[in-house]
DNA sequence: AAAGAATGTTAGCCATGGCTAAATTTTATA
DNA sequence: TATAAAATTTAGCCATGGCTAACATTCTTT
């Protein structure tokens, strides 16, 4: 039971910093972009990216150059980016996270849009021990639903 | 089913921008704590919201003038704080769909504190309609464990 | 191969929301 | 009631991640 004494205890327990983040919510959404695009055209375009991202080319420049430094791509102007395995291994966690919350999403009954819309909005806010009990709880419910059927 | 075509198109739409948002994410956090801290003590000072929002006084006087701008409370220099009506709808909502999300999480096995931390990432990011389905989702689960018991 | 079109990058600006140091106001105490 | 302490606010800085305008490079087309 949370009690009403223990909200605020619980708030400044969920604000507190531990650490310094090693990357942004923004470059983890660039960087599963980027990998999407390599995966089904071969390369990533600072135009592709900008549309699939809905902000300018600058922007995603500036991105792109920030994510080199950071070592998630390896990034040579006019000629083209590169993840690296990091830059991969983040984005196929977030992708992962994502399919996820839109299957469980959908499987409470939210439309495919909208599933798809929050899905990128939580995506970024999951503890590990979150995914693991959400996953196993969609596995679980997937089975039960799948022997109603028999 | 979400193929790999339509992946990237549903991240795009995820991440169209529609209409200019009125309150920002930062802003709900901390009508959310103001909120608490008038319920339980009467009055929200600036050192209390500073230490439940890990963030320095400076930083929480900078809001609370914005805040003061948006609506959201009425604020008087070196006297206090009267959230709107404005501001109590926010802030409610925001608890809420707090207890909402803590009360899921914990419902398929995470941690409260794990439960805590993560419902204040998500609570700003889901549709009215994801609520409304986890609302449903909740209460059904609720009733059949209740129900086992008889 | 040169010109124009398309693409990509740089420069420089903006808003948000942090911070520290310094100033101000209020409160408490001697 | 002065003065010291505590609380609050202002001033001015920083990083992030947007943007537009201008510039640079690459591609395409004749």
């Amino acid at each position: 039971m949370v009690n009403e004494e223990n909200r605020l205890e619980a708030i400044r327990h969920a604000h507190v910093t531990e650490g310094q983040a090693i990357r942004t919510d923004r470059m983890e959404d660039y960087l599963e972009v980027i990998f999407e695009l390599i995966e089904q055209k071969g390369y990533a375009t600072t135009v592709d990216i900008s549309k699939y991202l809905n902000v300018s080319s600058p922007s995603v420049t500036k991105m792109v150059q920030k994510l080199d430094e950071s070592g998630h791509l390896n990034y040579e102007k006019y000629r083209g980016i590169v993840l690296t395995d990091e830059g991969i291994r983040v984005a196929k966690s977030m992708r992962e996270r994502h399919i996820l919350l839109v299957e469980f999403l959908k499987m409470i009954g939210v439309d495919d849009s909208v599933a798809n819309k929050d899905a990128e909005g939580i995506e970024h806010h999951l503890h590990p021990e979150t995914l693991k009990k959400l996953e196993g709880f969609v596995r679980v419910m997937k089975k039960s639903s799948s022997d109603e059927k028999l």
